[in-house]
RNA sequence: GUCGGGGUAGCUCAGUGGUAGAGCCCAGCACUCAUAAAGCUGUGGUCGUGGGUCCAAUUCCCACCCCCGACACCA
């Protein structure tokens, strides 16, 4: 394993608020920045807030702000959300840092990233050709009209708009994308197979050139082409960027070989964005003869219940900061870590979190500390190293561990936390099987050691989610470690 | 339409060529440790339908039905 490691969540487009397919996507990656810190390696953090193009463009005029000041405002809700999430927060946890793409730095790594994909010619300009739907005032893709037309306004012909834009040479690259994917030095992995697959089966269809830029006349908020004023970078051209940008390339060389080259770059993102990563991205790097990313991570989306989509038109949208303030930091985490599927769409619900958070940290997890520190604290019964190294070697404590390093390596996070909860189990089988508090009573020897056991577990399920939990871990290491009472239950029940 | 994934307990999902598993829900037991409630135990499924291969299929193969995803300019 590399010593260093990077990793970077996709830029969040701050055309909206925060959803919790962003608080999904920052939690975890936050998780795996903090296990690879564990496992020795120094560790990039990135995240950031993308803030050029269209949308934004439209949204600040449409609330008569300056873009600048609508910006500001969206990306300060993205930055104040990390440390509701605990990313970033506590001991063990990694740095973070935060990119804007209208940063000086990335606004120069986006266009020295241009020069560099010009200069190894895949970059050209020719006319583009697009469809406008006088309709609905916008241009369409093919893939939204209905038998070529628009499907809002089926009896208007669309107009078709012809302008001079430039295009990458993607169509070129078809075959060395192939060969990334399964390269044996440095591959370009997909996670999980089934994402890989679609990608594989896009770029063997045939790859086509793509626009990458827009007349500055008609959106000017966006990047400078270089050599060229009359004309911006689209959009997502210059975000990819971001990933390196973020390392000060193209200046700070050093660091840039420490994390990208040496760091198994890693990348988390949405389902909507696996093209963007995986190939697109990807080719952009080959254009500029720089080396690939490592991992693509891609995440399902977190759906409303029934598996619909959440969107504000149906009103079932859930803000992850009101989670976060009804139930907490590490009940939204263990949430999107372990109840929702690591790679596959799953609804979230009001009702499911609770009953959740109610099951699993209240009653398994906050119960199991409540009715073993009270055993241990009004038994004057802590514990000891030798108690503490000899369960190490338990198996279920090796299990346990095994199974959290083949979760975490595979970047499946949800095994990793059913290993901790599976020890909590155990725990309460115990406490009923042998139940310490009446054997203290008569045999106190015989007691103190099974409490101290007991105690044991505690330590071993607090180190356990010492990356998931941390707030959590903290606490019950505390409590161990100080023989202490929780002055209050670690998750009150809800009704 | 083409390609890919899936249809397993009331719900959310694991899993396996040899008499089906977890969590939640529900029911019983216990309650002298624990958050006016935690715990333990248990009920519960002809593993989408119809064929086939095999001593044996939920697990492999074929067909069909249904669901989901990909099929480029959605930041």
């Amino acid at each position: 394993m590399s010593k260093t490691f990077y990793i970077t969540t996709t830029l969040p487009y701050v055309n909206a608020k925060p959803h919790m397919g962003h608080a999904l996507e920052f939690v975890r990656a936050d998780v795996v920045a903090r296990y690879k810190k564990l496992q020795g390696c120094e560790v990039f953090f990135n995240t950031g807030t993308d803030e050029h193009g269209m949308k934004i463009w439209e949204a600040a005029e449409k609330e008569g702000k300056d873009v600048m000041q609508y910006i500001d405002e969206n990306a300060a809700f993205f930055k104040t959300m990390l440390p509701k999430l605990g990313i970033s927060e506590g001991e063990g946890s990694v740095p973070i840092n935060f990119i804007r793409t209208t940063d000086e730095k990335h606004i120069k790594a986006a266009k020295e990233i241009w020069k560099r994909c010009n200069d190894n010619g895949f970059i050209y300009k020719k006319n583009y050709k697009s469809k406008y739907c006088v309709g609905c005032e916008e241009e369409k893709t093919d893939s939204e009209l209905v038998d070529g037309k628009c499907p809002l306004h089926p009896t208007r012909e669309l107009e078709l708009i012809d302008e001079e834009n430039y295009f990458f040479k993607l169509s070129e690259l078809g075959e060395k994308l192939m060969a990334l994917y399964e390269d044996e030095a440095r591959p370009c992995q997909v996670i999980p197979d089934s994402r890989l697959n679609e990608m594989k089966a896009f770029v063997s269809r045939g790859l086509q050139d793509f626009s990458i830029s827009r007349l500055k006349t008609k959106m000017p908020w966006g990047i400078e082409v270089p050599g060229d004023a009359n004309h911006v970078m689209y959009v997502w051209f210059d975000a990819l960027t971001s990933y390196i940008a973020t390392l000060g390339w193209p200046e700070d060389t050093d660091t840039f070989e420490k994390f990208w080259i040496n760091g198994d770059p890693t990348q988390y993102c949405g389902k909507d964005n696996t093209r963007f990563q995986s190939v697109i991205w990807q080719g952009i790097l080959l254009g500029a003869g720089l080396p690939n990313s490592r991992r693509i991570i891609v995440n399902g989306f977190v759906t409303a219940e029934g598996g619909v989509k959440m969107s504000k038109s149906l009103g079932n949208v859930i803000d992850p900061i009101e989670i976060v303030d009804e139930y907490g930091t590490d009940a939204l985490r263990y949430f999107v870590l372990r109840e929702l599927a690591p790679f596959e769409d799953t609804p979230f619900s009001k009702e499911k979190m609770k009953e959740a958070y109610n099951a699993n940290l209240a009653n398994s997890l906050g119960n199991l500390v409540s009715r073993v520190m009270r055993m241990s604290t009004s038994n004057g019964v802590s514990l000891d190293a030798e108690t503490s190294e000899k369960f190490a070697q338990t198996d279920i404590a090796k299990n346990l561990h095994e199974k959290q390093t083949k979760g975490f390596e595979n970047f499946n996070i949800q095994i990793a936390a059913d290993a901790v909860w599976e020890v909590i189990s155990l725990a309460d089988k115990l406490i009923q099987d042998t139940q310490p508090f009446k054997t203290i009573k008569v045999d106190k020897e015989k007691g103190e050691g099974e409490i101290r056991i007991l105690l044991a577990y505690l330590e071993t399920i607090a180190i356990a989610l010492f990356t998931i939990l941390p707030e959590s871990s903290a606490k019950i290491l505390s409590y161990v470690k100080d023989n202490k009472m929780p002055e209050t239950p670690l998750f009150v029940r809800k009704d």
